[in-house]
Parts: C-alpha cells; structure tokens; sequence
DNA sequence: GGCCAGGTCCAAT
DNA sequence: ATTGGACATGGC
C-alpha cells in the first residue's frame, strides 16, 4: 500500500509549488496531489520519497523521477545568469502530467493568476469530476473530455471568456487530437496544438513542456517576458519570437528546465522596486 | 478606479 | 508582420 521510492536531490516543493501544477494540497509533512483519476499522498522520507495511493510507474514517470537531473542541474548551473535560480530551486523536476489536464489547465491559465487557476480548476472538478478518497481526505478527480461540455455551467463557475475555450478543447479531445500529438515532433505538436481556439504560443509550449516531455520548449509569460528582458536585452521590449530563438540557442534541450528555474526564481524573490527602494545605492 | 494577472483573437495598420 | 482593444473576473 505504501510506497517508498529513492528519490536523492529530489525537491518535492520546488516541483510541485513552481507553477508548472495546481492539483496539489499541502500537509504538514508532504502533499495530496491530483493526477488523472488518481489521488496520492507524497511525503519526503530521508532521500526518498514514501507514497500512497498510486504505484510506482505511474509515480515515476508523473514526478519526472528518470530525468537525469543531476546532468541537467550541473548544465545550467554553468550559466552565470541561471546559476542563483539554480542553486535555489534544485531538485526541482518537469512533471509528466496529463495531456487533457494540463490543457484544461492552461486554458483555465490564461490572464489568471495562481491561486484562481487553482480554484477555478478544483470548482470545475468538485461540479462535473469523479469522487475520489484517499484515507480522510475527499475529493474530485478532473473530468475527462467526456464529461466537459457545459459551457454555461463553467461560466457560472466563474470561467469567463474560457469557458468556450475549454468545452471546444474537450470536443477536440474526444476527436483524438492529444493522442495525434504524442507522436510527433516539437513543432509539428505545437503546430497541431495550435488549432484549439485559446491555444497560442504560451500555451501550447507549456502543454509540450509539462505533458509531453518537449524540454525543448520554452513558455513566454509575463514574468518570463520580464526576467528574460531584464536579464538578456538590457530591459528593452524585444518580441518573444526573439526570447525563444535566444534561449533555444543558449539552452537547447534544456530551455524548459530552464524556464521553470527562472519562472519560480522571478516570482519567488523580491520585488526589484522593494530592493531599490530598501538600498537605493545598490549595495545588496 | 485603473492596472495587472502563467494570453488569445481579431481588425486595422 | 506588428499593434491595440476586447474578452470575464478578481485582487490590490
């Protein structure tokens, strides 16, 4: 029933809390975490890592555990502009997630923020999703495209403007589109991606990224916009077109490791104006 | 109250 | 090819 699996440098928070997932809970001493129509608990034990409710090739394959890390790690870490985001966040991995989930998650992701996409996606699972229970703890799995077709119900649900987005999705779902794509190449999955209403450049590289296992691919936000900016171009707007070519060229099949290292490093320090504001002369 | 949030789409340059 | 506004909603 209980699983323990070796898992050394391995960084629980930083995977599950960097944004790339929002089906999580914290407990005092590890996670619920929602995959598919699994619902598991994941704890740190010692350098491993002791789960319930789900067995080991599935945990495996979701928590990234197979990707050479320490490879990757020490790749980035050689970049002196990655190297503090590094340091910080290691043992943070690229999950292996759901292909419909991840989606459905960002399209739910589009102009939010962190704390709604998480509500908004539990609302869409606690209304049209399956029961699941783990010991205490009750909840909702995510519905399948199946059971994702009332648009009106997500509006009331708060959705917005993404609601259409996410019962054309499921309608695109049931029809085999994310089945087509996992078998294909990086751009030719985007490309495929791209044809769902909502499904842009961002969204479609964070699909790639987070479902699909394209390290290759490198989501452009906000945040992302702003730290490549102020990092790379001397803080000059340049297009995300530019961003990509740049950071596929300086990070290759690492770029995404790469983004998720400086999307959790941006939002997690302080703001910049705080610090200026704080030492004015620059000495920090 | 206007601006921004893990953007995208469409129309007008 | 690039740019501005609309799209829903919520938080500050």
């Amino acid at each position: 029933m209980t699983l323990l699996l070796r898992a050394p440098g391995f960084n629980l928070r930083h995977t599950l809390e960097c944004g790339q997932f929002f089906r999580w809970t914290r407990i005092p001493d590890g996670y619920y975490v929602h995959a598919g129509d699994r619902l598991f608990s994941v704890r740190r034990q010692g350098d491993s890592l002791r789960v319930e409710g789900a067995k080991e090739p599935f945990v495996r394959r979701f928590l990234g555990l197979d990707h050479d890390a320490a490879r990757i790690e020490e790749a980035l870490l050689r970049d002196r502009r990655l190297r503090e985001a590094v340091e910080i966040y290691r043992g943070l991995r690229i999950l292996r997630q759901d292909p419909w989930e991840c989606t459905a998650a960002f399209l739910t992701s589009i102009a939010s923020n962190i704390p709604r996409i998480a509500a908004n996606i539990t609302d869409i699972a606690r209304t049209y999703g399956r029961p699941v229970e783990l010991g205490p703890w009750r909840s909702h799995a995510f519905p399948r495209p199946e059971e994702l077709t009332d648009e009106e119900g997500l509006r009331r649900l708060r959705l917005g403007f993404r609601a259409r987005y996410l019962v054309e999705a499921a309608r695109l779902a049931r029809a085999g589109l994310l089945y087509e794509i996992a078998s294909l190449p990086y751009a030719e999955a985007k490309e495929a991606l791209m044809v769902v209403p909502g499904i842009a450049e961002k969204v479609a590289d964070c699909v790639l990224l987070f479902a699909y296992g394209h390290f290759n691919a490198f989501p452009i936000d906000t945040w992302i916009r702003r730290v490549m900016t102020e990092m790379f171009f001397r803080g000059r707007r340049v297009p995300d077109r530019v961003i990509r070519i740049f950071a596929s060229e300086r990070w290759g099949d690492y770029a995404g490791y790469a983004q998720e290292y400086l999307y959790i490093w941006a939002r997690e320090r302080r703001p910049v104006i705080y610090r200026e504001a704080l030492d004015p002369a620059g000495a920090f």
